[in-house]
DNA sequence: GAGTGGTCTAGACCACCTA
DNA sequence: AGGTGGTCTAGACCACTCC
């Protein structure tokens, strides 16, 4: 990479840096132990792991306790396109997620967290145009697995107005096109969609929640749904980890 | 956050992580010095640092050196929209990126890196239908400044059979509609647009070449310009920070 | 039990910033 | 000059994994 001359432990990671780019060491190689290194470089084993750790944090390498620390295997993408609300998953009956799953060979799941009533977060409520300070929202957490790694953490917001009294507070009798199925035959198809995508570090509760190693951000995704008319009528949020997820959009310019 | 009872660079962590969620740490403030945290928590002062290391990974804190560690003052965000080439600039003739500068209150600066004819990357030649082993692609690198922030870094790809002899190879004569002035006046105004983005932590060299601190992760967006006909005709990727960008798209459902 | 990474100590010197 | 973070040493013990 850049020839880093003084710090010990940025030529160590460099050299390891670009054996890994090279393909020198492919994925899921292991590394030479922490004390190999202290010998093979003639460190400190304080050294060494500060190395390591400039690998792990740029999502190059995975240390795993008692195992030792190997070359990431990148994951299959999940992908989450623009198209996922449309129509045309109606006819198949597999919804975007299950489809994406099975491409990546893996299981999907779904989990419902909970389902209530209770006042918005202040950007939600802005994008729905409810009140901030009331239970204006019907909320329903869900968390998108596939195999055994959380992948979504996922948020919706339904102006209680809208939700009230339907099949949305009532889980226990799915609706065959899900949430937005509900939404549809309460007058609300989708029209347009308005997406806000961000990157960032999770927080420590959300490394804790999606499981996530060192060196792995998560995408911040707020949709809101929109009506013919312009009314917005939900709101999700999507909290995705980035090295199993993309987002694709395949739209025209207006 | 999480009751860590026994790692106490962790508890150290989360007492921080803790304050400055609640707010008791506003953006700006300086954490005491990690000299003083070792009195404080009577731990050595790598025990302190792999605290503070935890909280920079989170991107809750920036050290600086010399000068002390602060809570992370949230940077305006850039935002990178599904309009951005939309014909309505035309009229404007100001750019997206210099819209949103200005609103972020920030100096837009356009730099051009080199301009030449190369061969593709697997995955450009590949959405653009051309030779991957040939110097088959004009290759155009760009990056966009913020006041004193590398902002994007942009590398842009055309198929050579169209980008040859026109205004494209030769910088000196820009286009008042920039490159895909160019482009439509070759023959190729764009119908639709195909973004694929994921997020990621930077790689050592753009970790040095957008400056980035620790514990910000960069988005990495591949668009694809396509023509009425369904033909590609460019590809771009942008490898953008993510403290101060954001995606937005605002399409209809089809 | 042997090998691995995870954490910690108690020092030291360096580089940078402010005054 | 004095305070700050950046890096490093040479140890130590713990927790986990594999045989």
């Amino acid at each position: 990479m850049t020839e880093d001359q003084t710090v010990a432990s940025h030529r160590i990671a460099d050299d390891f840096a670009a054996k890994i780019e090279t393909g020198e060491l492919s994925p899921g190689t292991k590394l030479p132990s922490e004390r190999t290194l202290v010998t093979t470089y003639g460190v400190a084993r304080n050294t060494v792991q500060a190395a390591m750790r400039l690998l792990a944090e740029a999502g190059m390498v995975v240390p795993h306790h008692g195992r030792g620390v190997y070359v990431r295997t990148p994951a299959p993408l999940i992908r989450l396109g623009s198209d996922r609300y449309s129509p045309k998953y109606r006819e198949s009956g597999l919804s975007p997620f299950k489809i994406e799953c099975e491409r990546a060979g893996k299981q999907p799941r779904f989990e419902v967290l909970s389902i209530d009533r209770t006042q918005p977060p202040r950007d939600i409520a802005e994008q729905l145009h409810v009140d901030a300070d009331g239970p204006s929202v019907l909320r329903l957490e869900n968390v998108f697995w596939a195999d055994d790694d959380p992948v979504y953490r996922v948020t919706t917001y339904v102006p209680w107005t809208i939700a009230e009294g339907t099949g949305l507070v009532e889980p226990e009798v799915p609706h065959p096109y899900g949430i937005h199925g509900v939404l549809e035959d309460q007058g609300y198809p989708m029209a347009r969609l308005h997406d806000v995508a961000t990157a960032r570090m999770p927080t420590l509760a959300e490394k804790a929640a999606l499981r996530l190693p060192a060196g792995v951000p998560v995408i911040d995704l707020l949709h809101v749904s929109v009506r013919a008319d312009g009314e917005p009528y939900e709101a999700t949020r999507f909290v995705m980890r980035a090295d199993m997820s993309s987002l694709t959009y395949d739209v025209p310019v207006e």
